[in-house]
DNA sequence: GCATTATTTTCAATGCTCGAAAAAACAATT
DNA sequence: AATTGTTTTTTCGAGCATTGAAAATAATGC
């Protein structure tokens, strides 16, 4: 079932939900701003911002005494965040390294733990036992957060189960399988949630950047690995599975280059870091691909393209027509309106443009729809941070905050 | 914006739809068996269907004195729809014919008629001009339903934008920039709404299989052209532009043979009947595709392969490898449960289904999540038909009936 | 005719929203 | 210093849809 029955409740729910998503995306904001972004009346927002106040769940703001605006009437107060009202513990898991964040309600980093992650690692301890130390050790490390966490957030490459509790297979070594989401909740007794690593850089990317908000994105990482989220317009945070794809695993030609993942032919294949490597230095595609690439190769091999080295040039044409033809082929299930390219392959993004425009002039969506906009952006660690972390946090906000019970307003209303 | 302010108005509305929905899928009910169904109170059934049945919308069924199954206690009085509530236009509209249909609010058929299609019809008569004088003579035949005709709901092939008012693209000669919705929906005042074929195909399929609800199921039409539609568990039906595809221009080799959309290397220019018959008979794949194949040359084709002739089967071959990869590629974004072939071509599913399954394999997400259930269905006007005239009543039931204020239950209610 | 049983309705309470009017808080003007 | 104007916020009563519990209804069985 996908509807549920409407009652006072529900509508307590939504409302609050709203209110609460809407200082989420602008940041504080009074409750006049509060009610006309809303479509609430003020009456209702009146009475909503009473409970989520007396429920320390938002803050008026002490106005700084800004003198260069003064404007006419009662000041508007404005409400933001109870920095306090909650923690949030945000484990990034990749191939090499891990990191651990604690965040405040508002969105303030409070503490941080770099881990490197050696490849025998979940081998040696499992997975769960590992997580779980390192998150006592923050605890520990910020006693008086630690009371009120509310919530564990993680970030993952692989293919989820259905319910997105456990993974069923990872790039990340000895991790698939392991139910490390399900000790965890058991440990610290709190709500754990796992998240696809491509669709938190989708959906972060959207955050740190409001024009994509109307727009349907594809948002493509280019790397060490090769992946792909999708956000719809308008949906400020997808839901469930929404969005996530395999697309780094989508076949680019049969029995191609052998990908990582023990497949052959993947664009990954061709367009990750190993895979241009490989093309560029004519490993034959049938060689085992390493672990992972030192950066500085990856580097070198695109400066020598941007160069005008042709083996290296040679490399990102395929990379790109790899690239470009999953795009295209994707292009006739869903239809964005941009397409990002983020990641460290994106440096390398005008090597492979051709090829890319190329191969998406080539399908009929394109041809009738034109071309959609592409872009490339460098960076990747601060959308999936901010992708993990909203997440997180509209979690809290729409879960747990706008579904509590109204802390009984009007006691004395027995007279009459 | 997705999400609005909720108050007793969407209330209302929400659970009215939830009642109407459940009529919708299980047929006439009990007010007992709508409350547990919907999760409603039965106090609050009593009220929903006190309305319902003041505005006509649904009625009590007289129950045939049914003597094989005596029950003890006060007898349940099952609710069904007024069938004159409401009547629904309902045009399909393909390739070389059309057929209009005039159905009741409880989906019975009450007149219809069928139209062959010239391939220049279009040309010599504006699309919404031909489209309404059939809609006129429909009603001038049926003029006690004329009164409450209350929607048109199209089914086209094509590319629709993003309002779903028109079709950017469509194999339909001279049908795709006309403003045909637009038209209608001026001339007979009434809602007028598009809906792409290969969608209700999947939508319908589902509605006439039950078991498919709780699944997610790619349904894939194969015959003159290849199209595929994408449902997903839980949703009854799908909203806006959800579950369409471009499948069968999904690009399955570059620059490989002619498709009927004038791009290279589409699916259907493989696996349909056009794509086959030129495979079988070698013609050059550059050779551009006859408007339409009869039937009859189709059929032959798969009585010769299935006899083991080897030009008819390598045919069959090449196409059940367009679809496999296509699948196996369309599953990097949309992981069905679920495949179903549909259409002419399903005759043919046992000549490709070694194919198609040998290019599902070769796909990470089926080694990992195992392969679909695949199943050939051989009719599809059945379930295009039935997906359409679903999104039509189901439209009336939400957005009109669902949405229409309380007939002022309670008059005498100032006394106290 | 009366007890039994399942369905349906009635009733009072609850909780939310909303529009309109009032109150509050400040700036500008007299 | 008091008054007026402006904008924000709160108060108040009305309206509406839901709910649980109790009552009414309509049949069967004996």
């Amino acid at each position: 079932m996908t509807r549920f029955v409407s009652d006072s409740d529900s509508v307590r729910r939504q409302n609050r939900g709203l209110v609460l998503s809407a200082l989420r995306v602008h940041g504080p904001l009074s409750r006049t701003v509060l009610a006309s972004q809303t479509g609430l009346s003020h009456a209702s927002m009146t009475a909503i911002t009473q409970d989520l106040l007396a429920q320390h769940i938002v803050t008026e703001l002490a106005e700084t005494p800004n003198s260069d605006a003064k404007t006419r009437g009662r000041p508007a107060v404005r409400m933001g965040f109870n920095r306090t009202a909650a923690y949030a513990a945000l484990f990034e898991i990749e191939v090499s390294r891990a990191r651990l964040s604690l965040v405040d309600y508002g969105g303030t980093l409070v503490d941080r733990i770099d881990l490197p992650l050696a490849p025998t690692l979940f081998a040696t301890i499992a997975p769960g036992e590992f997580l779980r130390e390192r998150i006592e050790y923050l605890r520990t490390r910020n006693p008086l957060e630690a009371k009120t966490l509310r919530r564990i957030a993680i970030s993952v490459q692989g293919i989820l189960d259905r319910d997105g509790r456990s993974l069923k297979w990872s790039p990340i070594a000895h991790l698939a399988g392991t139910p490390f989401a399900d000790s965890l909740a058991d440990a610290f007794d709190l709500p754990v949630t796992l998240y696809k690593r491509g669709r938190l850089l989708a959906e972060g990317t959207r955050w740190l950047n409001p024009d994509l908000h109307d727009a349907s994105v594809a948002t493509v990482f280019v790397g060490s690995t090769v992946a792909m989220g999708m956000t719809f317009p308008g949906e400020i945070l997808g839901r469930g599975s929404e969005g996530t794809t395999e697309f780094g695993h989508m076949n680019h030609t049969p029995n191609g280059a052998l990908c990582r993942c023990g497949m052959r032919g993947c664009i990954e294949a061709y367009a990750s870091d190993y895979g241009v490597l490989r093309t560029a230095y004519s490993v034959p595609e049938t060689t085992t691909p390493a672990p992972s690439v030192p950066p500085q190769q990856y580097d070198d091999l695109i400066q020598r393209a941007e160069a005008g080295d042709r083996s290296a040039t040679h490399a990102f044409n395929i990379a790109g027509r790899a690239i470009g033809f999953g795009l295209s082929r994707m292009m006739a299930v869903f239809d964005p309106s941009h397409i990002l390219i983020v990641g460290p392959g994106a440096r390398s993004f005008e090597l492979m443009r051709t090829e890319i425009e190329t191969a998406l002039a080539g399908a009929l969506v394109c041809r009738v729809n034109g071309l959609p906009a592409i872009v490339a952006h460098r960076d990747e660690k601060e959308p999936i941070f901010r992708g993990l972390m909203m997440k997180a946090l509209n979690e809290i906000d729409q879960a747990e905050f706008a579904a509590l019970p109204t802390s009984s307003r009007g006691t004395e209303r027995s007279a009459g």
